[in-house]
DNA sequence: CTGTTAGCGCATTCAC
DNA sequence: GTGAATGCGCTAACAG
């Protein structure tokens, strides 16, 4: 039975070594480059380690060569359903490259990532940053230091992979103009995201463009019940249309409306963001669209290409987006 | 200034040692045991390795001591709405307590699960394995060989902590039956889990108990999609309620129901099971509570318990759970 | 209180 | 093709 073995202790190669007959650097060879030895050696050693149930030992492994095959990823909240897909699509890729997979969560404050960043950055090889709320003079700091992808974050020559929202939000503005509204609310996210600018931004300058009024609102933090309390500022706004940071704050503001006995888009017309309550609200909402495993995946990508050496120093990986037409658009209520 | 270093190179103890004039044992005291030196040493050593740069190489240090500070979690699907509040929460209390955290995606699969096992082996202290999809046989060896908490799967002698949605789902069940209900479905989770065997026996022994049948149909793997495809098979029963596997499955059952026109509860009365679709759904989703986040945050104190010596060999925390009705409830149609 | 000595488990020069 | 040294950076006895 190849299971029975002292609890809480490992092979190592020494027993291997001895086990097989020959030295420890050849048992070494037979997982670390077994083409340089005989084929048979290789086989041999490794029946060998099997029924001993040695595994190299990854941290011996590390300090030797400096390599540890473990990437850091860091996200402000796991529990935000932009991120899952993300970190799913990174650890998956990773895993592929037989690198392992540290998670983090900032809970949305840079004090708490740059913690982070400070106890992965002596174990791993990179780090990708998603939505970092880090000032970008300590990014660059980082970056400096450790291989560093950012993601959803824009800074000047640190390889990043950024999800384009804004075009989706200033479609999503010309389309409530189109139906009538003249008055529209941006519901707004953490003020250190980036995303939550460009959304902004954009929506700003589509409405002006299209001779509407914007109106800005705060939500604090991305959430449910943030969306939910915004909900008496956006009906005293006089605003028959809002668009809103994300998916889980427009969540918020269908169930503030419900509360109130109104509906989108009867009373409002709503269009949210990231596109990960799929059809899953009711009215279905309105959204745009997001890649963000598209974006895990290829920042993980990114990452590897810059640990094999390859002077990818400042790439900037732009992902289109597009407005996703569900349930919660209409024309303005007649008042 | 303090950041001014070459990229991607690290300054060691040594370096510290002869700038500040002692020894390496010194630098290394005044770092991992402070209080066995002279305040004055540990000040002017720290003040050195502050200019220097300098800070302790977790993987050296892990190779030495035998301790990590390293935990693993993994969960069969980062993406599942479930897991992402057990994985915060977990990631919180290691943070707490100075630990890092990898994650894994078992991507529903056991051997994949394994593979994730092996590679964390080597630089974690403990592993926490959440709804695993692992033979017994094969958890057991693993426990064996590093300490163990198991989420959501109920193996006698190794620690655990259970959601016991047993009771909930019976709580449906009668519920459901007082409303009215004769035939009642079950749409089924993943083979391997351990969630979908209790909720599956406890639905079956309520609906015996009450005299009303009870009807199994497999969803394969819990997800929207399944939930969509199953509603036919549903519908064809000549049930008139189901409880599903998950929220997730269950949301994909309302759209089903949606695409052909009907509603619930007006045509099929529905409960979902972990609460996480909250009142996002429409109509607003029944379900059985879930606690996911106390899972984490429990499991990972678990295993420090363990780590720290205590002889938690044997753990079993159960947490209660409760159907919460929201909207999908009702009598069965006249039909 | 602090310095000296010895490994932790492995990868990597060199020889043979 | 394989074995014998050496060191990765740090901690843990043992002295003094």
């Amino acid at each position: 039975m190849a299971g029975s073995h002292k609890p809480f202790e490992r092979v190592t190669i020494s027993q291997v070594a001895e086990a097989a007959g020959v030295s420890r650097a050849t048992v070494s060879r037979a997982f670390s480059r077994p083409h340089v030895l005989k084929a048979e050696t290789v086989a041999r050693i490794r029946a060998v380690a099997q029924t001993l149930g040695y595994a190299p030992n990854q941290t011996a492994r590390a300090l030797s060569t400096g390599r540890h095959g473990n990437i850091a990823i860091i996200v402000p909240d796991v529990a935000n359903p932009f991120f899952p897909p993300l970190i799913r699509a990174a650890q998956e890729a990773a895993y592929e490259a037989d690198y392992c997979v540290f998670l983090g969560n900032s809970d949305e404050s840079g004090e708490r990532e740059d913690g982070l960043v400070g106890r992965f950055a002596g174990q791993v090889e990179g780090l990708i940053l998603a939505s970092s709320r880090l000032p970008e003079a300590r990014i660059r700091a980082l970056a400096a230091m450790k291989p560093l992808v950012l993601v959803n974050r824009d800074v000047a020559g640190i390889p990043r992979v950024l999800i384009d929202t804004a075009g989706g939000a200033a479609d999503g503005v010309r389309h409530l103009v189109a139906l009538g509204h003249r008055r529209i609310v941006y519901v707004t996210g953490p003020a250190a995201s980036w995303s939550n600018e460009q959304r902004r931004i954009a929506v700003r300058r589509a409405a002006a463009a299209a001779g509407v009024e914007m109106v800005a609102l705060p939500a604090v933090r991305p959430s449910f019940e943030a969306g939910r309390k915004a909900v008496a500022a956006i009906l005293q706004s006089g605003a028959t249309a809002a668009i809103a940071f994300d998916d889980l704050t427009s969540q918020g503001v269908l169930a503030g409306l419900h509360e109130r006995g109104l509906t989108a888009p009867d009373s409002l017309s709503l269009i949210g963001c990231d596109d990960v309550a799929g059809p899953m609200t009711w009215p279905p909402l309105s959204t745009i669209s997001s890649r963000s495993r598209e974006a895990g995946e290829i920042a993980v990508h990114i990452l590897f290409d810059i640990l094999r050496g390859r002077g990818v120093s400042d790439a900037r990986y732009v992902l289109d987006t597009a407005l996703v037409l569900r349930g919660t658009c209409g024309p303005p209520p007649q008042s």
